[in-house]
RNA sequence: CGCGGGGUGGAGCAGUUGGCAGCUCGUCGGGCUCAUAACCCGAAGGUCGUAAGUUCGAGUCUUACCCCCGCAACCA
């Protein structure tokens, strides 16, 4: 039987911003933890990611520092990209939106709207600043509120009274880059018809009621009852596609235009047949997993342009993920505050990847916003890391290494077996498959919470059955079960983790528990419900795979942790 | 102001069609000694944001209000 084909998306990112845990717990590791599993279960798995280089925030720090914006987003395109690979963030390809195929992708997708007669043109004034020579977007005009007369009022609204108003209505508007006055000016754009596909949105969201979480599913219906309205997508800026009509020869694509498509050119980029199989067969399932600022953009504006479009599958499921908080406060870069990965870089022996990882998938917002506390990331390492998880390895395998010099000559016999043995049997039989539903749904804290309580089983089951009791009994064949039964679960504890912690799982298979093969391989999961341990299998070490976390050493981990990367120190 | 999501023991969460309020961590007590003060068993701890309503019965349904988060279309 062929295997289901699979495409998991992570958003793409901005690379204006070093991504910080919160970015990371939002996005790139649930989409890599469903990756892995999907790999793991057997799927056709594609997983896609990349950097999102256009837009004016870009163009700005760039002409801040005087250097040339491919020179900047390059290179911070490059941190990123470093970054993901220390976090083991699985991508096929980590690519970005300034690419030859993806101009040509996103060229060809618009004239193809506009052979469709969903592109009209229309004008719009914004702020403009003369001394720059540019237009600008909302976030780089200031000035005062006309209602409550605050003097740092966005270009649209204001943060200290809340309102909202139109660009006309803000007093002494100024450029936010030099400071001088911002004037208004008219200028000729593009837009996207998104009016004349809501209808068939409405019909495919509908579809997805029973897929989509539900805040998913409400937010896009919001959208749509409150009607779609056409959307401009091109910027009189520098720096982005050129747009291919006559009289746009000075502006380009709005990015939230292009970055999308990117998920498109970045699969091409990787090949052409998985371009045609994962985009145009329609057997093919599309997993984009995106924050909730996002959400809009995934369900709504996408979907509509590639309706629109008509040549490309559209999303199985948006998974829609929330905001994570440090100790209660939003992260902010320039106070410093929050969990910054740019420490990952210099590959600092104090940092454990996996025990990282595997925090935050405790933490992922999956439904509401979350917090990052460092007290529930020691605890979460000591308690279940090094408490449950490793300590059944390791107990079993000391006992194995001591008791019988690391070779188990045992065949199970069926007619042996008492109540505890057959309850262990029973959980090597079901727990896996459990474990997968819970993944297939992507629901990662109950895969994680599930796993945990897998190993709890097997902490259980030494406890009852007293391997030590039974060698200073002389009962030896009967300590021998029970070791292999929990070798056997160790094995199957290795697969099912994979997804998480992917390099300790690694470790323990091949060094510890002395299999071949890689736990983390494709279609491995079938593996972890059968007993996988041979008689005379010999076991290879004994070592504690996650270190506990004292005080000192969390306040080291802290500190390093703390710094957040200043672009403009790096050029 | 509008729209959407959320509010459940100290912390994080589960609660499907209304039927004795559950889980993990933490805390406390006991047990075990193979294991990284790890493991196992037990206990304490909740007027389910507030108020009213429907019902024999509400965490669950209805209404109003309070608090947190997001969105509000040229910010990405």
């Amino acid at each position: 039987m062929k295997k289901e084909k699979r495409l998991i998306t992570a958003a793409l990112t901005y690379v204006n911003n070093i991504p910080h845990v919160g970015h990371i717990v939002g996005c790139h590791l649930p989409a890599d933890i469903f990756a892995r599993f999907c790999r793991s279960y057997g799927y056709d798995t594609t997983f896609v990611g990349g950097s999102d280089m256009h837009g004016t925030p870009s163009l700005v720090t760039a002409q801040e520092l005087n250097i040339p914006v491919e020179e900047l987003t390059g290179k911070l395109h490059e941190v990123h990209n470093q970054i993901y690979k220390k976090l083991n963030i699985s991508y096929d390809i980590y690519s970005n939106t300034h690419t030859k195929t993806h101009e040509k992708i996103t060229t060809d997708f618009f004239l193809e709207l506009n052979k469709k007669g969903f592109i009209s043109e229309g004008e719009t004034e914004m702020f403009y600043c003369e001394h720059d020579n540019m237009f600008l977007p909302d976030r780089f005009v200031t000035g005062t509120c006309p209602k409550c007369g605050y003097e740092n009022a966005n270009g649209d609204q204001c943060e200290k009274c809340d309102s909202l108003f139109s660009l006309n209505e803000l007093k002494d508007a100024k450029c936010k880059v030099c400071g001088k006055p911002a004037v208004l000016k008219k200028s000729k754009h593009i837009f996207l018809n998104l009016s004349k596909g809501t209808e068939e949105l409405d019909k495919w969201i509908e579809t997805k009621k029973d897929i989509w979480r539900p805040h998913v599913y409400a937010e896009a219906k919001k959208w749509v009852n409150e009607g779609l309205k056409d959307r401009c997508i091109s910027r009189d800026i520098t720096w982005g596609f050129p747009i291919p009509l006559e009289g746009y020869e000075n502006k380009v694509f709005y990015v939230w235009f292009d970055a999308p498509i990117g998920y498109i050119s970045i699969t091409k980029e990787l090949s052409d047949e998985k371009y045609k199989n994962l985009w145009q067969d329609r057997d093919a399932k599309i997993y984009n997993f995106v924050g909730k600022d996002n959400i809009q953009f995934h369900t709504v504006f996408f979907p509509t342009m590639l309706l629109e479009n008509g040549n490309y599958n559209l999303a199985h499921n948006v998974v829609g993920l929330n905001f994570l908080n440090y100790e209660g406060q939003k992260f902010s870069k320039s106070k410093k505050i929050g969990v910054f990965c740019n420490a990952l870089i210099d590959d600092n022996p104090e940092i454990d990847v996996d025990a990282l990882r595997a925090y935050l998938t405790t933490i992922i917002p999956e439904n509401r916003d979350t917090d990052y506390k460092w007290e529930d990331f020691k605890n979460n390492c000591n308690s279940e890391l090094v408490g449950k998880y490793g300590n059944l390895f390791n107990r079993s395998l000391n006992m194995i290494k001591s008791y019988f010099n690391c070779k188990l000559d045992y065949t199970l016999d069926e007619n042996n077996l008492n109540e505890f043995d057959q309850e262990l049997l029973t959980a090597i039989k079901e727990m896996p498959t459990k474990i997968a539903e819970s993944f297939e749904k992507a629901e990662l804290r109950e895969a994680y919470k599930l796993i945990m309580n897998y190993a709890s089983i097997g902490n259980g089951y030494l406890e009852k059955s007293a391997p030590w009791k039974l060698m200073k009994e002389e009962k030896v064949e009967e300590a021998k079960k029970v070791l292999y039964l929990c070798l056997n679960l160790c094995a199957s504890l290795c697969i099912v983790a994979s997804p998480i912690i992917p390099t300790k799982v690694k470790e323990l298979w091949s060094n510890q528990v002395g299999l071949e093969g890689d736990p983390t391989a494709v279609d491995m999961w079938q593996y972890a419900s059968q007993l996988l341990i041979k008689n005379g299998h010999e076991i290879k070490g004994v070592q504690p795979i996650f270190e506990r976390i004292d005080n000192e050493k969390l306040e080291k981990i802290k500190a390093i942790m703390s710094e957040p990367y200043e672009i403009k120190e790096h050029f």
